[in-house]
RNA sequence: GCCGGAGUGGUGAAAUAGGUAGACGCACUGGACUCAAAAUCCAGCGGGGGCGACCCCAUACCGGUUCGAUUCCGGUCUCCGGCACCA
């Protein structure tokens, strides 16, 4: 009788013990193979998206082993963050208590799903021997210009009480807790991201093991956009001022200027101007609607600035504006406004009855005066003296290049791309390793004096960070002037330690080095990466980002941290509710297609399937599934019932059909022990077991090649079909058992990365080797090599007959048996014009 | 608005390079076993027509390329995702 709880239980301990996954390192000369799925944070609750993860990359993993790969397989822990903080708050427990207990407990977790981690690499982020050389690359950055603090306007989540990078806002919502966030001005640490954008976005078009959706969402979000700088002469002084526009084919019909409040230019403006309080309110309306906003669709306003630029092709007097919309931190915050041609200007232009000045007209006929909206499209040229008749698209390149000749432009670049603000005024995290001395300013730590541990018995009086109240940590020595000096006590974004922790793993216990060049060298990059696609923009864009400054440093010997990446889609379920709010799926049973509760047998409302989500109460508890059908089962359903990529529907039923597939595997091969035990494969293989043989050896090649793609769920199928096929056949000689018995010898190790414990079970009690210590099987060609093929015969591509024939048949053979069929009621002439044969599958006959 | 991706039975999904559409699973139906039920095993299962070996329709919709299109091309609709006052 199949049990899984005392099999699992069995084998998971053998595992723990025997350090079978264990990665050799570098000196082994067997190719390396990187296995890694996205580290968890651990918040002590395992949910089913933590099973899909890590049972795809179980698979994988387990499969190279079996190939004879060095795998590396690591795990490990993000284990900064707010919930800890968080938690400690709430329960008065301290974050490093919670988090090394929360760690223990998914450990316990994981070891319950045989995963084959390399447990001796395991790593948490939260440990000094992980962070200090965090702080130590955050130095190096410093020294290199690529560390800078600035004070700007940030994102705060009044949640989190801290600040967010711009990747960790959605819409102007905090990634982690949906509510609104504030804009601050906060003095705060960048890493130079921007440095390396134009890197960043070349790279991409070198990963074609990334999905295209992820490598377009970091395009977008470079976002490099090509144009021209050109200046403006101011009308009363010698000054310029800089536009950035992509669209110079429009120069001629520039009417106005536009910019932004918070530019430089604003304060001497405000000077001289006779209506300054006006102005002032203006621009402290702007300022306000910037900082509390986050519906950016607002009403268009401007205010004159008093100012006149020249043009500088027509030499005319143009009014420079301020305007709501001129965003201060894109290009150089001054546009050129054409409203002819441009929704916004148009609209503003309508707005402040400013002259709108057409110098595109399409080519078929032209455009109704006066215009009802911006002309937007390519066309021709017109009221724009030497350049008219010229075609939209080539006159950008000719009006560039001759503002440029005459000096007054240039080309230019501008990314979306902001830098990466770092710094978190929380209190679990890597201490910045920066010091704020009176007299020398602001300094480094010396090296030597790596880790600045963060203090782990802290006492949490409200949500502020305990630092900022603990001199024993932030009263120190200047490391420059050795006088009285303060330490930073914001800590880095947890982003950081997620951007090289897959290094640590190729030499995680190195005490004088983040790792050794060696052996990252090797191990990099990741050979599958997988993880949730909702790090596109922010965990993959700062390990790339990291791991090329890396290498700039010095550390590592390339550029690109993950070679393939696979991002899985959600694991959804439906939603049950009823006017007492949500119910958790155990609340209520289904009969005829309807829902009730188990209560009071009431009605219950279905709601649409999404991600699994505790507040909609849409939830299967993953402990729960394995209690009642095993790790095995749960493995099997999560790889079975979707392709990875996709999104997942939960279905208890398809839990229930996986369960029973593997009933079905042990009550046919517990009986065949003997037979496997003692029946060796047979080389050659004639009559009635043939087709089994074949079949054996076929679903061999499919399940290998289907691994390899990631279609998990074809092969899982393709092994149920040879397990359908074994209980189909009746052995009746020495030989048919043969046969039989490499067949579900050979159902045992190919289901073996799927369902490792139940497998090694079985091959323990047929006499078989432990799986994990035997190759993936091969395959015959002798046995794939068939007698008799079926060939489909199609009349003008509709299926009509199908014949068989021997394999070694030529294709005028073929042909001649077709022909001599009647195909004439078919065949709109009458008569066969033509026949095409497609060897081994199908002929067609055309007429 | 711009940029991606997807749309196949009652249902989750297959179809690797344009070649038998719906493998495998679930649900359902029937049969065997059983006093009975469960479990298990066997069989059927896109829609329509015919007693029938068979025929017609069908991969969101319209059109094209091709001997042949779920697959390639153009257009339309719907859904999902990313970016969005970026000049």
């Amino acid at each position: 009788m199949y049990d899984h709880k005392e099999i699992e239980k069995k084998w998971q301990e053998k595992w723990r013990k025997s350090g079978v996954f264990e990665y050799k390192g570098a000196d082994d000369p067997r190719p390396k193979y990187y296995m890694l799925e996205m580290f968890p944070y651990p918040s002590g609750r395992l949910h089913m998206g933590h099973v899909r993860n890590y049972s795809i990359g179980d698979v994988v993993a387990r499969y190279y082993f079996r190939k004879g790969f060095n795998v590396l397989h690591p795990i490990g822990w993000d284990s900064f963050g707010l919930p800890a903080e968080n938690a400690a708050i709430e329960n008065k427990i301290p974050p490093a208590k919670w988090t090394y207990a929360n760690i223990d407990n998914m450990r316990e977790r994981f070891y319950q799903l045989g995963f084959s981690y390399d447990w001796s690499r395991e790593t948490a982020t939260c440990r000094p021997e992980y962070y200090r050389w965090e702080q130590k690359f955050f130095i190096e950055m410093f020294n290199r210009g690529l560390v800078y603090k600035k004070n700007s306007e940030v994102n705060w989540c009044p949640k989190c009480n801290t600040v967010l990078a711009n990747e960790q806002v959605e819409n102007g919502i905090c990634w982690r807790h949906g509510c609104p966030v504030e804009k601050r001005k906060i003095e705060q640490w960048y890493f130079k991201i921007t440095e390396y954008a134009q890197e960043l976005l070349d790279c991409l078009d070198k990963l074609p093991g990334w999905p295209d959706n992820v490598k377009e969402m970091q395009r977008n979000w470079i976002g490099r956009s090509v144009g021209t700088y050109i200046d403006f002469k101011f009308a009363d002084s010698d000054e310029t001022a800089t536009v950035f526009t992509t669209r110079p084919d429009t120069l001629m019909g520039v009417t106005f200027v536009s910019m932004a409040v918070e530019h430089e230019f604003t304060a001497k403006f405000l000077e001289e101007a006779p209506n300054r309080a006006e102005m002032q309110a203006f621009i402290d309306e702007v300022k306000r609607l910037h900082l509390e906003t986050r519906d950016e669709n607002y009403e268009k306003k401007g205010f004159f600035t008093g100012k006149y630029l020249i043009h500088p092709l027509t030499g005319e007097k143009i009014p420079l504006y301020f305007a709501n919309f001129v965003l201060a931190g894109y290009g150089t915050g001054i546009v050129m406004a054409v409203p002819a041609h441009d929704q916004r200007d148009f609209d503003f232009a309508k707005k402040y009855d400013l002259p709108i000045k057409i110098v595109i007209q399409p080519e078929d006929k032209p455009l109704a005066e006066p215009l009802t909206e911006a002309y937007t499209e390519p066309g021709i040229l017109v009221n724009s003296g030497i350049f008219d008749g010229t075609k939209s698209t080539d006159a950008k390149k000719r009006i560039s290049d001759y503002v440029i000749k005459e000096g007054k432009g240039r080309i230019g670049i501008n990314y979306r791309l902001r830098d990466w603000g770092i710094s978190r005024q929380r209190y679990w995290g890597t201490p910045i390793p920066m010091i704020n001395c009176p007299k020398c300013g602001t300094v480094p730590e010396k090296i030597e004096n790596l880790p600045v541990r963060l203090p782990e018995n802290v006492e949490f009086s409200g949500v502020t960070s305990p630092l900022k109240d603990m001199p024993e940590f932030y009263e120190t020595t200047c490391p420059v002037c050795g006088g009285k000096a303060t330490r930073e006590t914001d800590t880095m974004d947890t982003f950081v330690e997620s951007s090289w922790y897959h290094m640590r793993y190729c030499d995680p216990k190195s005490p004088d080095a983040p790792f050794s060049r060696r052996e990252v060298d090797h191990a990099m990059p990741v050979d599958q990466y997988i993880g949730g696609v909702e790090h596109a923009v922010m965990h993959l864009l700062y390990t790339r980002f990291f791991t090329k400054v890396l290498a700039d440093l010095g550390y590592v010997g390339f550029r690109e941290p993950v070679k393939n990446l696979l991002t899985q889609g959600m694991v959804c379920m439906e939603s049950y509710s009823n006017d007492s709010g949500y119910l958790y799926p155990d609340e209520v049973y289904k009969k005829d297609g309807k829902y009730f509760t188990v209560s009071d047998d009431s009605p219950v409302n279905v709601g649409r399937v999404e991600k699994m989500s505790k507040s909609k109460k849409n939830v299967v508890d993953p402990l729960q599934l394995i209690d009642k059908y095993g790790a095995d089962t749960a493995r099997l359903f999560v790889l079975f019932a979707a392709p990875p990529e996709k999104d997942l529907e939960w279905s208890e039923d398809g839990v229930d059909g996986c369960n029973r597939f593997l009933f079905r595997v042990w009550n046919i091969v517990v009986p065949n022990a003997e037979i496997i035990n003692k029946l060796k494969p047979l080389d050659k293989v004639d009559g009635a077991a043939k087709e089994l043989w074949s079949k054996t050896h076929e679903t061999i090649k499919k399940v290998g090649d289907e691994i390899e793609r990631f279609h998990f769920n074809t092969a899982i199928s393709a092994i149920m079909e040879l397990v359908n096929a074994t209980y189909k056949f009746k052995p009746e000689t020495e030989d048919d058992k043969a046969v039989l018995a490499e067949s579900l010898r050979t159902i045992i190790l190919l289901l073996n990365p799927f369902a490792p414990h139940i497998t090694e079970e079985l091959a323990e009690i047929c006499g078989m080797e432990q799986i994990v210590s035997t190759p993936f099987p091969t395959f015959s060609d002798e046995a794939l090599v068939k007698d008799e093929m079926t060939i489909v015969i199609q009349v003008n591509g509709k299926l009509r007959d199908k014949i068989s024939v021997s394999t070694s048949a030529t294709a005028a053979e073929v042909e001649a048996l077709v022909r001599a069929k009647d195909f004439s009621k078919f065949l709109k002439s009458g008569e066969i014009k033509k026949v095409i044969y497609v060897p081994g599958k199908l002929v067609n006959v055309v007429g």
